[in-house]
RNA sequence: CGGGGUGUAGCGUAGCCCGGUUAGCGCGCCUGCUUUGGGAGCAGGAGGUCGCAAGUUCGAAUCUUGCCACCCCGACCA
């Protein structure tokens, strides 16, 4: 095996941007802080859309598209809203350009000043909410179960692929109902949605809870939020969803009707992941052998490799492998068979391999007579000659071992990687030591967190929702404490 | 925006201190032959405004000044 990319062991976020870049699936753009997302990447992203819509709709959502643009004085109404986002904001100001008097170039032409700027959305809240209340009157116009997918813009400082761009794609939704308790239920609701997405799809385990006041969104009165752990013992927010109470449709005046016939505000949810969970797809399974990508989201499930040293071998071990791609094919399986000529087998088993391609089938003059194929699986890279007959199901039922064992895999990772920590030393040693989930006793005080971030770059990712309520005393202040909270230093 | 660094072929680089042939090498690319069960070998070939601009000089990738771009570290964040 050539060692030309870096190994997790030498220099993890290198080995992180060599996989992007080998597995084609984005390279930087012209554009400062913005990618491209190449043909391979993005079907990575058009397959996670695939069954998180579906799942959006059978929980009764539907589809809807707002402005990119947002009037500037719309930001201001939610003052915690205007706070959180203001700072990293694309704003129009103009709508004209003209050739240089000098003769230079093209030049924004002064005249065409926009009457109000226009900010490129970094969320929606604000332009949907103001169109909400157009939509409602009465308690029988709701709930409102709105999606959109969209892009986004918020100006980053420092950028990484995937995981903090400054424009991003990605699915916000936006509900309206009768009750606070309803709202609430829809927060969670989809909390578990994307919970389950991230377990049965991405195979990757995540924690469930609910932020602190600090890393709570700009808005909201209360987050809850998925986090998955990296291999590098970092955490990753995969997904947020809000409670947003009545702040929405108080800055925008969103009123109905009750079944009382009294005028009550609406309450409010949103929710939301991005093209970062490609990032958290990458962080945790793959290797230093390349991507590995769980079956269920893999663009390409299993890939066939014809092998032979002659024209006519080539046309009968072809044939052969035609047959049995048709025969993949038939059992729902995604196959590429690639017969080009142009690449030789070694080089193509290296290329998949960084592809994170789940299932390699290798067929030559030998296999042909007799009746058999070479198959590797990526997760374990597991080799075994098995016969041809019922391919089909023996590759389906592989596929979905190495769903399952990705997910095990994942787990067990994630388990032997969270500590307990009751002292200080014993909390800042553990940082510094592997990383990971820390479970900590925290006083519950924004400046105790605070103070904790500072010293140690930790935060507390959630306060999850397994209640094991027990008494205790903060790591950081020692005062007394109901319960542990998970920190962890974070993506 | 502060502190540090780097710009040489598609990518990675040598040369720069100490100015002097036609700017060298690896990968990749093209052509041909031999190859093809884990990144093929040989032969030939194409590809460069040395980031941009000005200056010093007989002569600048190399020295000076200005500008631009990008990267790393910090403050901010899904």
């Amino acid at each position: 095996m050539a060692k030309d990319f870096s190994t997790r062991e030498e220099n993890y976020s290198k080995w992180y941007n060599d996989i992007v870049q080998r597995a084609g699936l984005a390279e930087a753009s012209a554009v400062r802080g913005c990618m491209v997302i190449k043909p391979y990447g993005y079907a990575i992203w058009e397959k996670m859309q695939a069954a998180l819509d579906k799942m959006f709709k059978d929980t009764g959502h539907s589809n809807a598209y707002f402005p990119l643009f947002i009037p500037k004085s719309f930001f201001s109404r939610e003052a915690d809203h205007v706070k959180g986002f203001a700072k990293e904001c694309a704003v129009v100001t103009h709508y004209r350009l003209k050739n240089d008097p000098d003769g230079k170039g093209i030049v924004v032409d002064e005249d065409a000043k926009l009457e109000e700027e226009l900010v490129i959305r970094p969320t929606s809240e604000t332009i949907i909410w103001d169109t909400y209340r157009q939509w409602v009157q009465s308690y029988r116009d709701l709930p409102i179960l709105v999606n959109q997918w969209a892009n986004v813009v918020r100006w980053e400082m420092r950028t990484r692929m995937f995981l903090r761009t400054a424009e991003f794609l990605w699915q916000e939704g936006h509900t309206a109902h009768e009750t606070k308790e309803e709202a609430i239920g829809e927060t969670y609701k989809i909390l578990n949605v994307y919970s389950d997405f991230a377990e049965k799809f991405m195979a990757i385990p995540v924690l469930k809870g609910s932020k602190s006041e600090n890393e709570r969104f700009a808005g909201a009165v209360e987050t809850l939020c998925i986090e998955a752990l990296m291999q590098d013992g970092k955490a990753l927010q995969a997904g947020t969803s809000h409670f947003l109470g009545q702040n929405f449709a108080k800055a925008f005046d969103v009123k109905f009707t009750s079944r009382e016939g009294k005028l009550e505000h609406v309450w409010a949810t949103s929710w939301g992941v991005s093209t970062r969970l490609v990032g958290a797809l990458i962080m945790a399974h793959s290797d230093d052998h390349g991507l590995v990508l769980p079956p269920k989201l893999a663009p390409i499930q299993s890939v066939i490799i014809p092998i032979y040293r002659n024209d006519e071998q080539y046309a009968i071990v072809c044939q052969r492998a035609k047959e049995i791609s048709d025969n993949l094919e038939k059992e729902g399986i995604i196959v590429k068979l690639d017969d080009r000529d142009t690449h030789k087998p070694g080089w193509k088993f290296n290329e998949y391999e960084f592809k994170g391609v789940p299932v390699r089938l290798a067929i030559g003059p030998r296999d042909v007579e007799n009746g058999t194929v070479e198959v590797v699986r990526r997760d374990t890279l597991g080799k075994e000659v098995v016969s041809i007959d019922n391919i089909g199901n023996y590759v389906t039922s592989l596929l979905s071992d190495i769903q399952d064992n990705l997910y095990k895999r994942a787990l067990s990772f994630r388990e032997s990687n969270t500590f307990v920590a009751d002292t200080w030393e014993e909390f800042t040693s553990i940082l510094d030591d592997k990383g990971g989930f820390i479970l900590a006793h925290w006083d519950g005080t924004a400046e105790t967190e605070q103070k904790i971030k500072e010293e140690t770059k930790a935060t507390i990712r959630c306060i999850p929702f397994d209640d094991n309520k027990e008494q205790g005393r903060c790591v950081y202040s020692g005062k007394p404490s109901e319960r542990r909270v998970v920190f962890a230093r974070a993506y």
